[in-house]
DNA sequence: CTGAAAGCGCTAACAG
DNA sequence: CTGTTAGCGCTTTCAG
């Protein structure tokens, strides 16, 4: 059974294929009644047109992509929605496409560039480098949304449009703020230290607080997740909390670098008959919303979710429409304080 | 700057654009010499295939979509990994298609099916009910998963296949168990009750245990979730919970008809002094990985997510592949005693 | 306002 | 093994 096209439509109206298009898209010059009828039409033999065909012929739309590395990341899907609901503002159309781990992001967004005919692209999510030939063939404007800060990038990507918090210091922040409450035994729970990443770069601001508070850096207070997949879940959280709980009695708090980590650490304290945050505090990244519902409720580094989200958008409109250049944002982040930390316990 | 496509390709290595065609795709009926040195330029070029364009002129591919409606929801989550896996191991491929809560399924389905040539569709979450014309127009093989029990469905729908758990048994186990465990005074938080829906199905169940314990339903401890967009949240079950509690001061448990439900439910509780279980218990149903981190750990109705998934994909092929008739598949689902469970506390 | 005709980039016969 | 050719279903000039 050969689907119904266009053509079956023009037929059965008596009218011209190009008619029919014009009905479909909307075109200012047709007749209404005819129009009426052909939509008429269209609706009784459930006509739905190809968008592959569509898009092969077209040669440009009011579209955008939203390219999401691990979309099953709470953070992401809460500003999914806002991108989503900003850009319908600016009458364009989102397409969102989720790229799996051995997925590069950057390919995917040039194949979508090409076939739908795109006008910008958000990567959300996703690695930290990229390589500078594939980078350069994007020709359209294009924007990292909270993939760390751009300075740290190598040189070659210094002309990206990036929006991130301030990774190092949002993350001292936090580490001081445990040093703050007397705890000096302070383990971390991160991942990718070795390569450039988001996962370092929180790192070194845990590092920094530590060095300049003069308490020296423990090799046994650090956790790396190396395991493959979604390296950022709660099962990891909880066999990282795990490890270091085994191999540091005397630790009395742990900064995780994302909050569904932070999560899996609890649950892992909490069953070694520790209390939270009694015994050990915790504090997670990010601020999502699964977080301020958990007991107890975490304390973490928010990310202005909101309004990186708007920003990212306003961002690659500027560059979309008034040609404007990219352009290199850090949004602040906020130690929002819940009830997984409170000072060391006097011994 | 227009796109490098297959002509160009041909045109550089002196060859014609079927003879790139076949080594794109693979075709055994080609030189390995020729074919090595298109993949070379090919790769030079960074020359990627417009998908639309190849759609557009195959006749089939092996292909089969997962259409979900809710993605965020964790429980989908891991059922999308698994039957994308066992989709794989069959050398297909799979197009993973989100749904907003304002598009229709089936619509979708209908337009992926035309435009990418799919073999077969599997329905992840969505309506209970659809358009029978609508459903008509399918011409592959689909199946339903997790979408309630067909028999529920109404008449015109009963060819279709489907697998879930037996969401009225389930519930009314899970129910008669807090029953067993002493508690009286038991709330749901559910959603969808005067519409088929998993929801109404899981509320069916409720008043059925509730029944046949001889113990009347007071409408005071029903709480219905009306609000648009995702039903399915942690602040919904919170808001549920704050207000079963309000009126309720007797209740000693909730049923929540979902585990992201669930755990909103028991924020609530603790911020209102109470504790979980001594004051009251609670129950989650789906059984998503979270509820296992979650302090309690959640007692739920555990659906078998791996065997689910599995045999969802293994009845799209039957069908597919043995032209079998569409089957009504019914899983066994599980109760798992976690901590926010207990006995009713002596008065 | 409307129709005819020319492709978009690719695959799939069909001849060599 | 390889090149030529005819469309896939649609949008878009370009003439009426």
């Amino acid at each position: 059974m050969a689907p119904v096209t266009i053509k079956d439509i023009a037929k059965r109206c008596g009218v011209g294929v190009s008619t029919v298009s014009r009905a479909l898209n909307n075109h200012p010059d047709i007749n209404p009644e005819t129009k009426a009828k052909i939509m008429e039409v269209i609706h009784e033999t459930g006509f739905l047109p190809n968008d592959s065909a569509r898009y092969l012929k077209r040669t440009e739309t009011n579209t955008i992509a939203l390219v999401v590395k691990g979309i099953s990341n709470p953070f992401f899907t809460s500003m999914i929605r806002i991108m989503e609901d900003y850009v319908q503002k600016k009458s364009y159309a989102t397409i969102l496409r989720h790229v799996t781990a051995e997925e590069n992001e950057v390919t995917v967004a040039l194949s979508l560039i090409k076939e739908r005919k795109l006008k910008g692209i958000v990567f959300l999510g996703g690695d930290f480098t990229h390589d500078p030939m594939l980078l350069s063939q994007i020709r359209v404007p294009y924007v990292f949304s909270t993939i760390g800060n751009l300075d740290e990038r190598p040189e070659g990507e210094a002309a990206c449009a990036n929006i991130a918090v301030d990774d190092v210091e949002a993350s001292r922040q936090a580490v001081d703020y445990l040093i703050g409450l007397g705890h000096r035994r302070i383990g971390i729970v991160a991942e990718g230290l070795h390569v450039p990443s988001v996962g370092q770069l929180r790192y070194r601001g845990y590092r920094l607080a530590l060095e300049r508070r003069g308490i020296t850096v423990d090799d046994h207070l650090v956790y790396e997740i190396t395991e493959g997949g979604e390296r950022y879940s709660m099962k990891n959280g909880y066999i990282a909390a795990k490890a270091l709980l085994a191999a540091n009695p005397d630790m009395t708090a742990v900064f995780c670098i994302s909050d569904v980590l932070a999560i899996g650490a609890c649950r892992a304290i909490a069953e070694s008959g520790k209390s939270i945050p009694g015994d050990v505090s915790v504090i997670g990244f990010d601020g999502i919303e699964e977080g301020q519902y958990y007991i107890p409720k975490l304390t973490t580094v928010r990310q202005p979710v909101e309004e990186m989200s708007k920003e990212s958008i306003r961002l690659l409109f500027d560059m979309i429409e008034k040609k404007e250049k990219p352009r290199n944002i850090i949004m602040p982040a906020q130690l929002l304080i819940g009830e997984s930390s409170g000072p060391v316990k006097k011994t």
